[in-house]
DNA sequence: CTGACTGCAAAATCTTTGCAAAGAC
DNA sequence: GTCTTTGCAAAGATTTTGCAGTCAG
């Protein structure tokens, strides 16, 4: 999904988040997000480690420095994630609209989309139990064109 | 969701597959379909592991055996799985209706909906996409009716 | 300076695998 | 009897935590 928010405003209000909550602005944290928001995309923690590696090999860097920072940033709903079960989570920005994933089991790949009918009956759902509802994922699994496309098995 | 297959169909469809891929039945298989046949809920692995160790104290029973029954019955449809990113999977009996998740982030309880307008769309966004859709989740997290009625935090 | 942050390595979770013994057919 | 399954314990994979040194404010 397109960002629609500069990162400059990202960045302030990631500073400010931290200076109100008497954190630090670092420079692990300020790459982290930085990674997050200019690739576009679905990232793992190990990903993200790879990239800040690869793009900044001065910096040094731990990967639990990115697992705590993503929880901080997921937290402050900077950032979401979409889980895989064993196989983890990926990370995508998360200061761009709502929307839900086509997920190829295949080759991988997340497509995305929104449909306000979807969002509508979900909150006439949330409605009707009672239920506060304070997020809501809806994953779709199955082979994407390009993928039926190929040839093989 | 009320179980809508008497368990000895289920059990015969299991007995059937297991011929059908040379594959034999066992006194664990068996139990480990029974329960959560049995006990309508959502279980992880462990939940399971335990049940059948209390109600069953004569059967030996390695956890092993029951990820990899999991795994079978999953693969076969008869079970599926709700996951919790980090902290693993749930699984339920499969052969119902299809269904979606409310699940309260205090309780951990999951209560289930159906929504036919839901399903359609979710039909038509793979279309659009040229996805073809081998399953779909949805899942909605937030406070249920009871968490919030208590008084604490 | 002071308290927060970091990397590292160890620990914690959850799940899978290797293997010898046991069991189904 | 043969080939699959099992339990156990060890190994894997992913994520979290403890800690001493480092760094931001």
């Amino acid at each position: 999904m397109t960002n629609t928010i500069s990162y400059e405003k990202v960045l302030n209000n990631f500073k400010n988040l931290l200076k109100s909550n008497n954190l630090k602005y670092t420079k692990q944290r300020e790459l982290i997000l930085k990674i997050i928001y200019e690739n576009d995309g679905h990232f793992t923690p190990e990903d993200i480690y790879n990239l800040i590696k690869a793009y900044y090999p001065e910096v040094k860097l731990g990967i639990a420095t990115v697992y705590r920072t993503l929880t901080l940033l997921e937290d402050a709903h900077i950032v979401s994630s979409i889980s895989f079960g064993t196989q983890g989570k990926k990370y995508e920005f998360g200061l761009t609209e709502h929307h839900d994933h086509l997920v190829c089991l295949k080759c991988g790949n997340i497509a995305e989309f929104f449909d306000e009918i979807i969002e509508k009956q979900q909150e006439e759902i949330a409605r009707k139990f009672n239920f506060k509802m304070t997020n809501h994922i809806m994953k779709i699994t199955g082979i994407c064109q390009a993928c039926q496309a190929k040839k093989d098995a």
